[in-house]
DNA sequence: TATGGTTGTCTAGATTAATAGACATTTCGG
DNA sequence: CCGAAATGTCTATTAATCTAGACAACCATA
């Protein structure tokens, strides 16, 4: 069932198992948790255990307890993030949320490292915009990115994106009207501490990063991004 | 830095850390993880805490320490897995690991849930293959996976795999010459117990699952299938 | 309104994780 | 050969997590 002396601690690998019961439809029926005796009894704890994996998915914001009747779901569905040649961000989503906005959290201007500088074939060094932003739906963070562009081919980028709210807009107001993705990598690891404090995630959450190259029509890369995605609230769904 | 009482051990983000900082080879100078007491000054905790840490990731097989000089990186890469309109296991990782096995470990003939039902077009309870496989690259776990097949389609799934050891061989033993990979969802999530022993995860450790759905040349569904990914151990690369 | 089932709260104790310090052992370079 | 730097081992203490039990508060329903 769950594991001791493994370095995450019961109430956290009870939580991450009632989280993946519940996105599973396992309690659909009733809409509700088990009763914490029977929960505690299924995994083999105290009750005061399965009290505090409740209290944290409470804290996310995914049941609501009530004394007396019992603990409710109140959300249950990841998010589908679509990847495929075309991926664009806002256009994806649309339709899963009602509010969807990227926010630029910061630019800057900086010497190419060499991971950037293969992914956009430049030369170690090369001047590339950054921009990080932060992707909401609905109020709740659902991703972080940093993506990195030639300063010399897209030296207004930042200014764009500021302005216009959308890297596709961006890139058609540098002249770029169209480009596809022309790569993606995806790992999936613990969330780090800014990370967490980005996307409000309880901390041991996991991201979904993806390494993606975006590149024009003719095949030259244009975007380098690297995109954090909170693991528990979207999937990815590749389109190929 | 790390973060306290959030029901990770703190050796356990170290460990995680480091993990993550090997596998970006940011001690690929010199080949050694930085000294006992330099990462506890980092990290802002005890040294014996680090030396749990640090154990942990001996036990992994990825350092190893000496008295006197350090301890040593030992392995870093991450497997490239990927995933295309014609994914198939074994070719997409050959090449890069010497041993690549795909092992049955159970089989049986159930009645399709609603899910599985979904995904292959057939009516719930209507009669499936079940097949459990364990792929290892080099003796280590990389992924293990449940598949799903119409019995009344490919009723020797089962005996073709065992005598086989491959999907590809199996449906071309079946009369099913090509097929291509209609969708993939992505998700990442906790290894339960079940995936930590096949994969032989140090507890606590993260999966990727991947949801795929191989279709035949007309578009007809013919396998459904999760495939959990040991996360620190592949990347994803999507070919769109 | 009485009863059973549920969550909320409190106290106490046992177990595990982390800190603190001291010192041994090994390696490497001057 | 010495000393600096690194890992290995030990003891003791503090902090966090988990268990155990009791009981209160609340809800639904017979």
């Amino acid at each position: 069932m769950v594991e001791r002396q493994i370095g995450v601690a019961l109430w956290r690998q009870i939580a991450d198992r009632i989280r993946l019961s519940i996105s599973n439809g396992a309690y659909d029926e009733t809409g509700m948790v088990p009763p914490e005796t029977a929960l505690a009894a299924e995994f083999g704890v105290n009750r005061h255990t399965v009290r505090s994996a409740l209290a944290s998915l409470a804290d996310e914001g995914l049941v609501n307890a009530f004394q007396g009747r019992g603990t409710m779901i109140v959300r249950k569905e990841r998010l589908s993030f679509p990847i495929s040649k075309r991926t664009r961000f806002s256009q994806g989503l649309s339709g899963q949320a009602r509010d969807l906005q990227a926010r630029l959290l910061d630019h800057e201007q900086v010497p190419a490292t060499r991971e950037v500088a293969d992914a956009l074939k430049l030369s170690p060094g090369d001047a590339c915009i950054r921009l990080d932003l932060l992707s909401s739906a609905d109020g709740r963070g659902v991703s972080c990115s940093t993506s990195f562009f030639s300063a010399e081919r897209f030296p207004k980028m930042a200014e764009h994106f500021a302005r216009l709210g959308s890297i596709t807009r961006s890139f058609a107001a540098s002249g770029l009207d169209d480009y596809v993705r022309a790569s993606t990598d995806i790992v999936a690891r613990h969330a780090d501490a800014n990370e967490l404090a980005l996307l409000k995630l309880s901390p041991g959450a996991i991201v979904i990063e993806a390494q993606a190259i975006n590149a024009d029509p003719q095949g030259r890369p244009v975007q380098y991004s690297r995109t954090r995605f909170a693991a528990d609230r979207v999937k990815l769904t590749i389109e190929t």
